[in-house]
DNA sequence: TTTTTATTTTAGGTCTGCCTAAATGGCGGT
DNA sequence: ACCGCCATTTAGGCAGACCTAAAATAAAAA
């Protein structure tokens, strides 16, 4: 009874985040073997998140084809990527990480919405700032 | 076999983190109900945790007593303290948090080191930069 | 000393997320 | 049409972290 109580604590966000993304770069029905090796897990383990995900009707799922997100799913996924875009600009521009796109994958389902708003704005902030000094220096956020 | 496989993945550091804090409060045999309530868990619960990280060989515990960090255990609650407190100034200080205590308590051991240093990093130049422009002003990181 | 009360511990169970090994389905080649 | 191969799925298990309810224990009250 610790949880929030709902559907997708956890892991999922990171099935979901790998969802999203991997229906960015091809067709929609996104094979269980394609999750599993982005987020270094068993074909077994993929597949049955996704069909728990179907479960909980974040994704539909057509046997031995893959699953696609539905909208419920697309919206939460959604977040999780602009939480996962703000995490992963942090890490790279301000903190100066190598390997700011996992670790960004690994906590944006993990911090809180407040956090993730606040780092949104952060970096939206940021974006502002080098439009203005906009004569092509390389990195207005970190300074060499 | 995804994690690094030795002990204290995930949840026990929350564990760890509460008994360092609380060893800084009151003399060090942390009784489990202590525990429970700070990490909002069954007595049971924390019990079997304090149970675990002494197998780990993480605190001693003595039965009906509490329990009390080994040299080990605090070593990584240490660690673990200073990604707390770094954590806590960045989500209070640059993202003007309320929750920022719970929000890093939380957040402190899924970090990876190489975020807690950099992230310490920033709080070190941050008290730099207070110290130096010295002249009692209230907030220096965030403007009012 | 005996009883009461508060706390801790054990027992038994659940749920999540993962794995390996063994089916099973889909498809291309012959 | 049949055979193999590869990907997916099922089956069966396991460990971590948690809970509730029922003992056990220590300490305070009577």
């Amino acid at each position: 009874m610790a949880d929030v109580g709902e559907s997708g604590s956890t892991r999922t966000a990171r099935y979901l985040l790998a969802l999203y993304i991997a229906e960015h770069r091809t067709s929609p029905p996104v094979a269980p073997g394609r999750v599993a090796e982005t987020l270094d897990r068993s074909p077994a383990a993929a597949t049955e998140m996704l069909q728990r995900l179907a479960a909980d009707g974040l994704v539909v799922r057509e046997p031995y084809e893959g699953a696609t997100l539905t909208d419920a799913g697309r919206a939460r996924a959604s977040d999780l990527h602009e939480t996962y875009v703000a995490l992963s600009w942090f890490f790279r521009d301000v903190l100066g990480l190598d390997e700011h796109e996992r670790e960004a994958m690994e906590l944006a389902g993990l911090v809180s919405p407040a956090v993730a708003e606040r780092l949104a704005h952060l970096l939206f902030e940021d974006l502002d700032g080098e439009a203005r000094s906009d004569d092509s220096d390389a990195s207005p956020t970190r300074e060499p």
